[in-house]
RNA sequence: GGGCGGGUAGCUCAGUGGUAGAGCGUCGGCCUUACAAGCCGAACGUCGCAGGUUCGACCCCUGUCCCGCCCACCA
C-alpha cells in the first residue's frame, strides 16, 4: 500500500466491479421476501451535464440507499433521465442557431428527429457521471420520460383526467413567452424583484368636451389595446366623467370611463387606471366585470399586430417608445416618474412574460390538491425538515389551476383530435371513427406538447409499470419509501407527484420527503454558468487545471468578470479530491440550511480524511499481515487490555451515533461522528497505544489486540460506506475475513450492541489516562521542554481507582508523554518539589519539578489566575442568590459547589504558584 | 404586501434552558519508522441590537436592524 491513496484509479475500478456484479439490481423474485426499500431519482435532463446538485442528490441518496442495503432490504433506486420539454429544445435550437438555422427551416418531424439524434449523443452520459460519484442505482432500470412504456402512462394519465373532468380547455390570459413562442405555467415565470422602473403617465382626451383624464402605465405600448379607462366610483374628482368616453389619440375609438371600487385606489397617482384587458392580469378581470372587448396587441413572437395601427411590425420594447414618442409629439405625455417594480421573466430563456389571451389545455388543481393537503396534514406523508410544510400547504391551499400545453414540438403529444369540420374536440388515445357532433371522418391532432412537468408527476408509479396495476415492480416496490430532493423544486415536482400519485393509484407515492437545500458557491451566490461560480463535480473529484477550467467557463458563456472569479479563486486550478471526500463534504452540511456553501477547503478536509482512513489501514494491515488474525465480524470475547475495551466501547457509542444520524436524515452528524472516531480516537490514541501492545512480548496481549484492531477497522469500514463507497471497498477487500460476501456493499451494517461492547469503566478510566498524558505534553510545550528532553512528572490522588489506573498503565504514559511519572503517598509530598509546575486533575494532582523558571511561566500562571477568578465569580454570584439553591435541580447546586471549592483552591495554588516564582 | 430562513471565533458553519463547539486559518514546538494531506500544544467569541419571561437565556417571548429566499395582478 503506498503511503498516499489515490482515488481515481480505485474509484473507477469499484465502479466497473459493482456495475458488473450487478450488486444494485433489485429482486422480483418470489422468493425474496425481504423487506424492500424504493427510492426514485430526481430525472436529470436527459442530454445534461452533471453539475453539484446532480452531486448533492447522488450522495444523500446514496447514502439512504447503500445503507438499507447492507441492512438487508431489497433495495432499489430507479434512475432515468427527463426530456426536459423547453430546455432541452432551447438547447437544440442553439446549435441550429450556430448553424444559421431555426427549428422551422427543419420542420416539425426534422427538428425532432435532430433532438433525438442529440439525446442519443449525449444521453444518459449524466446518467453515467452519477455512477461514477459512486451512485448504486439499478440501472437495469433505467428510465426516460420520452420512452414508449413512459408516455403510455402520461397519455393514458391525460385522457382519465379528461374524462373525470380534471383537465379542461379555456380561453384566457396566460403567461406568454416571446422567445420560446410558448405559453408558461405560473410556476416557470420567475419575478425578477425591485428593478427600477418608469411610471409613465399621459392623457386621454375626454370626448365631445374639454379636459383629460390622466393615466399611468409601466408599458405605455399596452395603451394601443386599452378599451377603457376606469375610476373609483367614488371619487370626487371625476363624478362628473361617469358614463362618459376618452377618445384615443392615435387609433379610432371611443373608449368608455367605468367606474370600479375594485381595480381602482383613488390614493394612487391620478386615480385613472387604464385598462387593457388582453395584457394585464387585473385588467383582464376588470374587463369580465365590465364586459369589456379584448383587444391582442401581440404576436407569438412579441411584435405588434395589426391592431396596432402605425406600430404594428414593431417589437415590444420598440414600440413603447414610439408610442412614448408619439405621445410627447401631439402633447399628451405628462411625465413620468421613477416606479419600483417586478418584472415577470421566463424560468428558461429569461425574456420578459407577456400575459396574452390564449386557448390552453389546464388541470383542475383544487379536487387534486384536497387529499395531497390531507396526506401531509395527517402524517401519511412526513416532509423533512419539517418548517417546509408550511410552504407546502400555503401553496396548495391558493393552488392555481395548470396550465400544461406547450406550444413546443420536443414533449408529449396530447391526445386530442378536433374535428375538421366542426372542430368538436375528441380526447382519445388515437382519433375517433366520426365525429360524435358532425359525423365527419376527419381528424387533426392537437399540435401541442405537455408540460415537461406533467410526465414527471407521474414518475414514481409510471417508472415501476403504470397503468399496469399487475407489473411487478409497481406491486413490490410501490409506494416508495423516501423522495429526496431540493426544495426549489417542491411545487413544480413534489406537490404534484404527491397529487398524481393519490389520484391514480390511490396511495402516497413516497412516505417521505426529504428537501435538501441548494448548493451555491463559498460566497453563497447562486451557481450560475454565466456568473462562472459554477463548480464541475468531477473536477473536483480528478482534479483540473486552471486553463481546462477557464476554456470549459468560456464555452458555457462566462463573462469575463466571472472568468477574473476563477482565476482569483483557484488560481492553481482543482486538486485531486476524489468522489469520496466530495461525498463527505457534502454530507457534512446540516440538512436545515437553504444553502450549502460549497468550499473547496471543506473538500481538502475530507480529502485529508480519506488519506487519514488509507493511513490508518495501511498500519493497520502492516501489523495484521502474516499473523494469522482474520476478521470474524465480532469483538474478541473478553477483551482484558484497557486500550481495547476502551475502543470497543467507543465503537459502540459512534456506530449509535452515525446510526441516529442517518435515521434523523442528519448527514452532517453522521459524518461528524465518525470522521471524529476514527480521526480523534483511533487514530490519535488508540492507534499509538497499540503500538507497544502489538510488540508485547505476552502473546495474549498481543493477539487480543490484534483482533480488536482487525474488527474496530473492519467495522468502521462498514458503518463508513455508505458515505465513503469507493476506499472503504478498496481497504475492506484487502483484509482477510473469516467469511463475508464479495463486496462490502452487502455487508452487514453496523449495529452498536453486535459489533460494539458497552464499557463505562474502560471509558472513564481511560479519560483520566489520556488527561493525565495530555496535561503533561502541556507543560512539556508551556515550558519548553522538547521530548528529547527526559522530565519526571510526581502525581498523588487519592482515589483508589484513578492511582490504579495510572499506575497499570504507567509504561503507555510514559511512552506517550516522554516522562518518567512517579506516583506518591501523599499531597504534602508534592510540596517537597518546589519552583515546579503544578497541575489538577480532579481528583488528580501534579507536580513537574526542575522545570524552567521564566517570565513566560509567570505570563501563563497569570492568565489562568485571570479566567480562574472570572469563574469564580460567576459561581460565587450564582450560589449567592438563594433563588438558585431554592429552584435550581439539586445535581446543579451539588456540581456548582464542588466547582466552586475546586476554583478556589486552584486560585490558591496558582496564587502560591506566582509568588513562589523568583522574581 | 404576505410568508420563510439566517445573523455564534478571522472565514465557513454546528449547537443546547444550567461553565460556548468543529473544520479551515493564526501562533509555538515536532521529519516520534501509518500518515507533513501528518504529529504535539496554544490563542481567539459580552452567541446582530433592545427589552421581557426565568433562580439562570446564545437557546423561550416581544420589538428592532441587517442579509437571503419564496409567494403575490397594484396601474
Amino acid at each position: 500500500m503506498p503511503p498516499t491513496y489515490s482515488p481515481i484509479e480505485t474509484e473507477e475500478r469499484w465502479s466497473r466491479f459493482w456495475e458488473e456484479g450487478e450488486f444494485f439490481t433489485a429482486s422480483v423474485a418470489h422468493d425474496d421476501v425481504r423487506p424492500t426499500y424504493t427510492l426514485v431519482m430526481p430525472p436529470p435532463n436527459v442530454t445534461g451535464t452533471l453539475h453539484i446538485g446532480h452531486a448533492c442528490r447522488t450522495t444523500f441518496e446514496d447514502v439512504l440507499v447503500r445503507r438499507k442495503r447492507m441492512q438487508g432490504f431489497n433495495t432499489l433506486w430507479v434512475p432515468g433521465t427527463d426530456h426536459a420539454g423547453i430546455a432541452t429544445q432551447v438547447v437544440v435550437e442553439r446549435q441550429l442557431k450556430r448553424e444559421g438555422l431555426t427549428r422551422h427551416d427543419l420542420g416539425r418531424e426534422r427538428f425532432i428527429k435532430r433532438i433525438w439524434e442529440w439525446k442519443e449523443q449525449s444521453g444518459g452520459a449524466i446518467l453515467k457521471q452519477i455512477q461514477r460519484l459512486g451512485g448504486s442505482c439499478d440501472r437495469s432500470r433505467e428510465r426516460f420520460t420520452m420512452e414508449p412504456d413512459l408516455s403510455y402512462a402520461v397519455q393514458e394519465a391525460f385522457i382519465r383526467l379528461y374524462n373525470e373532468g380534471l383537465i379542461y380547455r379555456d380561453t384566457r390570459l396566460v403567461n406568454w413567452d416571446v422567445e420560446s413562442r410558448t405559453v408558461l405555467s405560473d410556476l416557470e415565470v420567475e419575478t425578477e424583484q425591485q428593478v427600477s422602473g418608469e411610471l409613465f403617465d399621459f392623457a386621454y382626451p375626454i370626448e365631445g368636451e374639454e379636459g383629460e383624464l390622466v393615466v399611468s402605465t409601466t408599458r405605455p405600448e399596452t395603451m394601443l389595446g386599452d378599451t377603457a379607462v376606469a375610476i373609483h366610483p367614488e371619487d370626487p374628482r371625476y363624478l362628473h366623467l361617469h358614463g362618459k368616453y376618452v377618445r384615443h389619440p392615435f387609433l379610432d375609438r371611443s373608449i368608455p370611463i367605468v367606474t370600479d371600487a375594485i381595480l381602482v385606489d383613488p390614493e394612487f397617482g391620478t386615480g385613472a387606471v387604464k385598462v387593457t384587458p388582453a395584457h394585464d392580469w387585473n385588467d383582464f378581470e376588470t374587463g369580465k366585470r365590465h364586459g369589456l372587448p379584448q383587444i391582442n396587441l401581440l404576436n407569438p413572437d412579441g411584435t405588434l399586430n395589426e391592431e396596432a395601427g402605425e406600430f404594428q411590425g414593431m417589437d415590444r420594447f420598440e414600440a413603447r417608445k414610439a408610442v412614448k414618442a408619439r405621445l410627447e409629439a401631439i402633447g399628451l405625455a405628462r411625465g413620468s416618474t421613477k416606479h419600483m417594480m417586478t418584472l415577470p421573466r421566463s424560468q428558461r430563456s429569461g425574456t420578459i412574460v407577456e400575459p396574452i389571451i390564449s386557448t390552453q389545455w389546464f388541470v383542475r388543481m383544487e379536487p387534486l390538491a384536497a387529499p395531497a393537503i390531507e396526506a401531509v396534514e395527517n402524517g401519511t406523508i412526513q416532509i423533512v425538515p419539517e418548517d417546509w410544510q408550511k410552504t407546502y400547504f400555503h401553496w396548495m391551499r391558493n393552488i392555481h389551476n395548470w396550465c400544461i400545453s406547450r406550444q413546443l414540438w420536443w414533449g408529449h403529444p396530447i391526445p386530442a383530435w378536433y374535428c375538421k369540420k366542426c372542430e368538436q374536440v375528441h380526447v382519445a388515445a388515437s382519433p375517433p371513427q366520426t365525429c360524435t357532433a358532425c359525423g365527419n371522418d376527419e381528424f387533426v391532432q392537437d399540435e401541442d406538447v405537455l408540460d415537461t412537468w406533467f410526465s414527471s408527476a407521474l414518475w414514481p408509479f409510471s417508472t415501476l409499470g403504470w397503468p399496469n396495476t399487475e407489473s411487478r415492480e409497481l406491486k413490490r416496490f410501490y409506494p416508495t419509501a423516501d423522495l429526496e430532493t431540493g426544495y426549489d423544486i417542491l411545487f413544480f415536482w413534489v406537490a404534484r407527484m404527491i397529487m398524481m400519485g393519490l389520484h391514480f393509484t390511490g396511495q402516497v407515492p413516497f412516505k417521505r420527503v426529504l428537501l435538501a437545500g441548494l448548493v451555491t458557491d463559498e460566497r453563497g451566490e447562486k451557481m450560475s454558468k454565466v456568473k462562472g461560480n459554477v463548480i464541475d463535480p468531477i473536477d473536483v473529484i480528478q482534479g483540473a487545471s486552471i486553463e481546462s477550467i477557464l476554456a470549459k467557463a468560456k464555452q458555457a458563456g462566462a463573462k469575463d468578470s466571472a472568468l477574473k472569479y476563477l482565476k482569483k479563486t483557484y488560481p492553481d486550478g482543482l486538486a485531486t479530491h476524489g468522489a469520496d471526500a466530495l461525498r463527505m463534504a457534502l454530507m457534512s452540511y446540516a440538512p436545515g440550511s437553504r444553502r450549502i456553501a460549497l468550499s473547496i477547503k471543506r473538500i481538502e478536509t475530507y480529502r485529508n480524511f480519506t488519506n487519514k482512513l488509507w493511513n490508518a489501514s495501511r498500519f493497520s494491515l502492516m501489523n495484521l499481515e502474516g499473523t494469522g488474525t482474520q476478521s470474524t465480524g465480532s469483538p474478541p470475547v473478553n477483551p482484558e487490555v484497557l486500550v481495547n475495551r476502551w475502543i470497543l466501547a467507543r465503537l459502540a457509542t459512534v456506530i449509535e451515533g452515525v446510526t441516529q444520524g442517518l435515521d434523523e436524515y442528519r448527514g452532517d452528524e453522521a459524518s461528524s461522528a465518525v470522521y471524529h472516531f476514527l480521526w480523534d480516537e483511533f487514530c490519535d490514541w488508540y492507534l499509538e497505544l497499540t503500538k507497544p501492545l502489538l510488540a508485547s512480548d505476552r502473546r495474549e496481549i498481543a493477539v487480543e489486540t490484534r483482533q480488536t484492531l482487525m474488527h474496530v477497522l473492519e467495522t468502521t469500514l462498514r458503518l463508513l460506506h455508505p458515505m465513503m463507497p469507493f476506499i472503504t471497498e478498496e481497504i475492506w477487500q484487502r483484509i482477510d475475513k473469516t467469511e463475508a460476501p464479495t463486496s462490502i456493499c452487502l455487508a452487514p451494517y453496523p449495529v452498536a450492541a453486535v459489533e460494539g461492547r458497552a464499557d463505562p469503566e474502560a471509558v472513564r478510566e481511560m479519560e483520566h489516562l489520556k488527561s493525565f498524558v495530555v496535561k503533561t505534553r502541556t507543560i512539556r510545550a508551556e515550558h519548553d521542554l522538547p521530548n528529547s528532553r527526559s522530565i519526571d512528572v510526581y502525581w498523588h490522588t487519592p482515589e483508589a481507582q484513578v492511582a490504579r489506573v495510572l499506575e497499570e498503565q504507567q509504561a503507555l504514559i510514559e511512552r506517550l508523554t516522554g516522562a518518567t511519572i512517579h506516583r506518591v503517598k501523599t499531597p504534602e509530598e508534592l510540596q517537597h518539589h518546589t519552583a515546579a509546575a503544578t497541575f489538577v486533575l480532579e481528583p488528580l494532582r501534579g507536580v513537574v519539578p526542575d522545570v524552567v523558571d521564566s517570565e513566560r511561566e509567570r505570563e501563563r500562571l497569570g492568565r489562568e489566575l485571570k479566567r480562574v477568578e472570572k469563574d469564580l465569580a460567576i459561581v460565587s454570584k450564582k450560589l449567592g442568590n438563594p433563588s438558585f439553591i431554592d429552584r435550581a435541580p439539586a445535581e446543579v447546586v451539588q456540581k456548582e459547589r464542588t466547582r466552586l471549592a475546586t476554583l478556589t483552591e486552584q486560585r490558591a495554588k496558582l496564587s502560591s504558584a506566582i509568588a513562589a516564582l523568583p522574581a
